[in-house]
DNA sequence: GCATAATTTTATGTATACATTAAAAAATAC
DNA sequence: GTATTTTTTAATGTATACATAAAATTATGC
């Protein structure tokens, strides 16, 4: 086998490292489900999916497994890491916390009216969505406003860790994103919110999306059990 | 020079691989200032200091980079990560929402009053070494505390979390700890969360706790700013 | 002398060789 | 036939070789 491989997507933005494109690969086909909870690979295997060598899996694995999305147990190959009911109301204990800081911080940063707009655009194309029953818009949308929520909130950190636990509980969200109720109080929450922060009124916009948050979490954890989700 | 080499050190507990040996070493030599914050180091320099090759380096800086801890620049050497009051402000932040969930957790769980025997021990130590003002064994006392505090709220996760930020913000703290003010509200800070604590209030256990970190960030970012310290 | 181009150096990224050791399989004792 | 020991297999951990490309240096043109 020849020693360096030549781009061959030359569509490709960034001939990014094979480390790289590692990392981000394995988590899509984590976050996806394409390698499923609970199942494990040897590093052999994966290097021989994504056409690399060992090295720059080895790499990748370690530091997924910082992520929280995986273990890599010594000589027993990497293993997916599934989520049980608790770990899903630990992960959204945490992103409650986290989210509800990100807000706060917006309500303190927010200068001008027109940085919220993505704010409201996202909310508009939940609404829009939610009227015509297209659940994965609506998703795509809610996931859009939080994801553009943080990172009004300024904080890199925040952003980081926000992400990586939102990777960790993917797949529960996209499992119930059937089964569940219209999320119509969702979006009212949105609106809400952005009002909160129009207003500059952190503490307000504190509590407005931390009880979103934690409505969020209960349902998620009724939707589970109910369906005897035990392990995802 | 050899393949592989033999265990030297036998006092060491654990024969763990040099990758993780290379992350612990070189997260303490972080935390510690021995690298100081700024400095940048070659992979071949890093893996002669700890005498192994480059691969277990490179492995555990990437590791430490997913941690926060410096950054992995290609061609330019991994360069310790330096902490700005922004910085700090974040991260207190950030600790001060996930301790207070921390002990919101606690309040929850904590069934019998022995399982909070740690924490009046760890307490009662913060008084013994103020009263003869020992700041060391003050400040080790103090985090032994909310080490043991998180560990008591059950959840691996936010133990995880809130030490890799802890490690962060360790240089600033040792920095601070002789130039602050005698900590005597923080000793009876704890005293008043381990009654709330005992009664099993969650809220107030959140609440008292959630305080208490945010007049530790106001402490610390003053004195930073008194003090002139613009990059740790 | 200064700016640009050519060249050299050097640090990293990746593949691979190989030692180690855990796990699996086979052999042995009873 | 089961339990224990020995042997074999195989996956990982680590070192190293080498290609690549960035940075540094030197050479060249003006």
């Amino acid at each position: 086998m020849m020693q360096q491989r030549a781009h061959i997507l030359s569509g490709e933005q960034k001939p990014r490292s094979q480390t790289q494109r590692a990392a981000s690969e394995l988590r899509r086909m984590i976050v996806s489900g394409e390698l499923p909870a609970g199942s494990s690979y040897l590093e052999t295997e994966l290097a021989e999916m994504l056409d690399m060598s060992r090295t720059p899996v080895r790499e990748a694995t370690l530091m997924l497994e910082a992520q929280g999305l995986l273990e890599v147990r010594p000589r027993r190959g990497v293993k997916i890491l599934s989520i049980s009911p608790e770990d899903m109301e630990e992960i959204y204990q945490i992103l409650t916390e986290l989210e509800s800081l990100a807000a706060e911080r917006v309500a303190e940063r927010s200068t001008s009216p027109e940085m919220l707009e993505p704010l409201r655009e996202a909310t508009q194309r939940m609404e829009d969505a939610l009227a015509r029953d297209d659940r994965e818009a609506w998703a795509a949308a809610d996931e859009d406003f939080h994801t553009r929520l943080v990172e009004l909130s300024g904080s890199a950190r925040l952003k980081s860790v926000i992400a990586n636990f939102n990777d960790q509980v993917r797949r529960a969200r996209a499992l119930t994103l059937y089964i569940r109720p219209a999320p119509t109080k969702s979006n009212a929450d949105h609106r809400a919110l952005i009002a909160a922060l129009e207003k500059g009124d952190a503490a307000l916009a504190r509590k407005i999306h931390r009880e979103h948050r934690i409505a969020a979490k209960s349902l998620m954890i009724s939707l589970l059990s109910k369906h005897g989700f035990h392990q995802i």
